[in-house]
DNA sequence: CTGAAAGCGCTTACAG
DNA sequence: CTGAAAGCGCTTACAG
């Protein structure tokens, strides 16, 4: 490994003027040209590679930031992921990836270890699992100064940055579509609602039904153990043994819808003739499928972009007012997964 | 932030003690007890937290992972990468992920700051893109002594380690498959033959045909430009407008026959009694399409850790021998995609 | 049992 | 125009 001092010494100048005109201060320091020549073309023949770690240590920067989501599994969140890299990287910054299984002991020991290593912020989409991580976050940063933008989640009345999409009126809305369409008894498969994001969409689906003047049916109700496709396939299957009555699914996210579609399917049902569904994501897949879904599009590129924006704006100052909270405006993206109720027979 | 040596005033002892205690060599290093205890108690109190970019700069090993993968678009990716970090941080590492876009120059830049951070390994699948950085990352690793995995594609007759699948074997298994149904007129959509991997794809399913003295016929072989969804269905519908006849499809992975699968029925073909269709990759999703896909399985699970156990046993010197190159068996997995050929009238 | 000191590879006043 | 020196927060011989 070569260093500064080696160039300095083949250069026979200091490693101060070397550091220097390595980071473009030559003129400024009013380092002579041909000075200035001698060492970059000597730092070019040694293949002089600064040592990022030496320079953090004294900057007290990393140009890191770390992005803790809890699992790689449901697309929404690679798609998510992906983009926070591409503009990270634009803006010269790397990302650490931390996935926390959404479990509060991981997502902590995730933090602590990142903070160690001096991330310049951290992007999130927080463990809601039991206990929470939100206030030891935000000791952090106070104390240590690192920012912090929540993606995807946000804690509730917070005053920190966060980009989210309105889960609660991207739900009321699809409901709204379902009952526009005629239906009366609209099923619906929630994720877990200690999360968040899940528990507004289970709102927004209530209060669509409140507002047309349908009755709350619990039996419709399914609450899934996770988001995979296996419990959307699962609970309907459920659903449909112990005969309850509907003519339409609204599901937590995408993949659940699909697997859903596959147990209707199964019970030689057919969508949207018998069962209309609306599922949440907009996934690319869902377009391509045999009967392309209609769904709730959260525009995850923004939302990986605009944190990544957020948080890259607080850590070089250019942004230092208020909190920056932005929420996507959901999209209903009708496809083929839903027909109009005409017969009230099923 | 809090350092050794706040903790080394308080209880009036050095920051060589301090140091030694925090990282368990106190006993080692025979503390007497009373100490070690005031120490660990005076850490706790402040809560103090290790600068681990100091430390990185005087042991020279980070705990860090690079990896380096072209997008998160496929699916596939996602779920490899996700399973390096899962046993990466079961290991105590991180990891720092690159996006390349699977261009040289992306990916260049990458490795190259990369190695400023003094990661301790890089976990790559290189960029095929024109040029290519094998023998620049062969030099760092001689010259640096950073171990390099590559994992899902690996250069041509190479002695460094990988963790692959067999994609020559995994092609030739669907295609031979699709020749026992019966079939004849094979159709085969290829991603860009630049890239090894999908190299080998192509290789196997001319295997096949070989083998069974069919004839290789130019006008059933699309080359798209990428592996998508979009690609797929475009250039199946150009197959299809052509009018050329086939009566079975082998895709170079599932997405790209997700897309050729919609174009299909578009044109009111039916799967698998006028076509029937084998993708690659068994991807979470295809099983719960309303025709399960049958598709060539290639472990992506047991490559994501496998890799990354390479690379940290490299790491901690605990492989010092032979290239561990590992190719793991691709198995088809039969579902309903596929059928015995009928009539021979299409 | 414990502490002083060198050193990791940088950056940054400061002095000349 | 250029260099000596301190310091970032650690680890690690080494001395006593």
């Amino acid at each position: 490994m070569i260093t500064l001092e080696d160039i300095a010494d083949k250069t026979t100048t200091s490693v101060s003027v070397v550091s220097d005109v390595l980071r473009g201060k030559g003129s400024e320091k009013r380092i002579s040209q041909i000075t200035q020549n001698r060492i970059l073309e000597t730092a070019r023949e040694l293949n002089y590679r600064p040592n990022r770690v030496a320079r953090s240590l004294v900057i007290k920067r990393t140009k890191t930031i770390g992005v803790l989501v809890p699992d790689m599994e449901t697309q929404f969140l690679p798609e998510v992921v992906g983009d926070i890299e591409n503009t990270a990287r634009e803006r010269g910054y790397h990302v650490i990836l931390c996935l926390t299984e959404d479990k509060f002991e991981e997502e902590k020991a995730c933090i602590d270890t990142l903070v160690e290593r001096m991330v310049d912020g951290i992007i999130i989409s927080h463990a809601e699992n039991g206990d929470s991580n939100i206030k030891y976050l935000m000791e952090l940063k106070e104390r240590r100064k690192i920012p912090v933008v929540f993606v995807n989640r946000s804690p509730a009345e917070t005053e920190e940055d966060f980009v989210i999409v309105d889960n609660m009126l991207g739900a009321y809305e699809a409901v709204n579509y379902l009952i526009k369409l005629g239906h009366k008894n609209i099923a619906y498969l929630s994720g877990p609602t200690r999360i968040s994001t899940l528990q507004k969409r289970f709102t927004g689906y209530k209060k669509a039904l409140e507002e047309h003047g349908l009755k709350y049916d619990e039996r419709l109700i399914m609450e899934l153990p996770d988001v995979k496709m296996e419990s959307g396939y699962q609970s309907v299957k459920q659903l449909l043994e112990e005969g309850h009555t509907f003519t339409a699914l609204f599901t937590v996210n995408d993949v659940v819808a699909i697997g859903a579609s596959k147990a209707i399917r199964d019970a030689g049902l057919r969508i949207p003739e018998d069962v209309s569904i609306v599922g949440f994501d907009d996934i690319k897949i869902v377009s391509f499928l045999e009967v392309p879904l209609t769904t709730v599009n959260q525009q995850q590129h923004t939302m990986g972009s605009d944190a990544a924006n957020i948080l890259i704006d607080r850590i070089e100052k250019k942004i230092t007012d208020e909190p920056q909270q932005i929420v996507l405006k959901p999209q209903l993206v009708i496809r083929k997964s839903c027909a109009a109720l005409k017969y009230n027979t099923m």
